[in-house]
DNA sequence: AACCTTATTGAATAAATTGTTCGGCATCTA
DNA sequence: TAGATGCCGAACAATTTATTCAATAAGGTT
């Protein structure tokens, strides 16, 4: 991709995410971004549709970012049994939030959030159907897409109500607490 | 309330949430709400601030129906041990929905849910919290708030599965599955 | 370095939207 | 019946959105 487009790109979405941090999406002009990115109107129009297009374009980034910074971690431990904390994929994407990388926290307690929740949600939800055994389900007859609906639910969940309450946790023990609210015979 | 004031405050709730099943949120403009709600302009203004404003007290409106239907059930059966699974709330609840009363459903499947859900979610939590029995947090060293979220932040979660899913369960199959992804010792 | 391609600029523009104001009219309540 | 209150709808200023286009700048290739 060309020097140029990148630039442009990279610098409104910086515009963007500090200007979440501020005011709530529907109060953002494109103006507002053009202002603070230093970038010409036409420029802004030839990289996204609409504004709701750079908010689509922003949460795919973001999600894309955590889940696979999350993955390589897990990878690299290896799928360990459960008691091995540190192998927890909801661990490590705990512990990603925390170095709020990419100012995704911006975005998550922003009131734009639920777009990019819903990415979010839906990433979870893959990467835990392909890690879970599927000994989880076998003893129940509750549908898998309930099953995992459930688990990704509650865990942006308590995504947003860490965040809203000052991330005064540590992931380890949000880590812990999470699974202590699953029925015993659940190992993730 | 003065009659008039009464019949433009329902006919401009009956337009606005036509519209949500059609469009989005942002794609809705005041002037397509006073066509099809047959209302001038300012009365619009009249009774409501803004946009966003009509948003709030819709969902405040649908909120308080939910809630206080499902609390009048639960109160007339009195508050029976788990096992009777038709005095659960949650089960009300579903049930509730299940009537699409007031074109909840509507809102809840469309693209404006993230207000009316978190209204949802809030009131879920205070009334879990004054029904839930103490003995359900006493064994952990968990906090209360951070329960109340995980059970009010999967119970939307699944009702916004279930919607979305065509609602092809009943809601005491639901009810059931529920409570089972929770730990075997709790008696909610 | 010269050349071709592509991106950016910024101004001008049309269309849509928002929220306000105000005089005239209809409807409620006492 | 009379006074108060709500509704109407047109007109209005201010923003905003999204497009167009010619001039300019910068990138990439040989």
């Amino acid at each position: 991709m060309d020097r140029r487009q990148k630039k442009t790109r990279t610098a409104i979405f910086e515009a963007f995410t500090e200007l979440l941090s501020k005011k709530s999406y529907s109060q953002i002009s494109v103006q507002d971004i053009l202002d603070r990115a230093d970038v010409g109107r036409s420029t802004f129009y030839a990289h996204f549709d609409t504004k709701d297009d750079l908010l689509d374009a922003l949460c795919r980034e973001l999600f894309d970012h955590i889940i696979n910074h999350a993955l390589d971690q897990t990878h690299t431990h290896g799928l360990l049994p459960r008691e091995e904390k540190d192998a927890s994929l909801f661990f490590h994407i705990l512990a990603h939030l925390q170095e709020n990388d990419g100012n995704i926290l911006r975005l998550i307690s922003s009131d734009s959030k639920g777009a990019f929740l819903r990415y979010f949600k839906e990433g979870i939800k893959e990467v835990v159907s392909a890690s879970l055994p599927k000994e989880a389900f076998s003893q129940t007859n509750i549908p898998k897409d309930f099953v995992l609906n459930h688990i990704s639910g509650s865990f942006i969940s308590m995504v947003e109500w860490w965040i809203s309450t000052g991330m005064k946790q540590s992931p380890k023990e949000l880590d812990e607490w999470f699974f202590r609210l699953f029925p015993d015979n659940f190992r993730l």
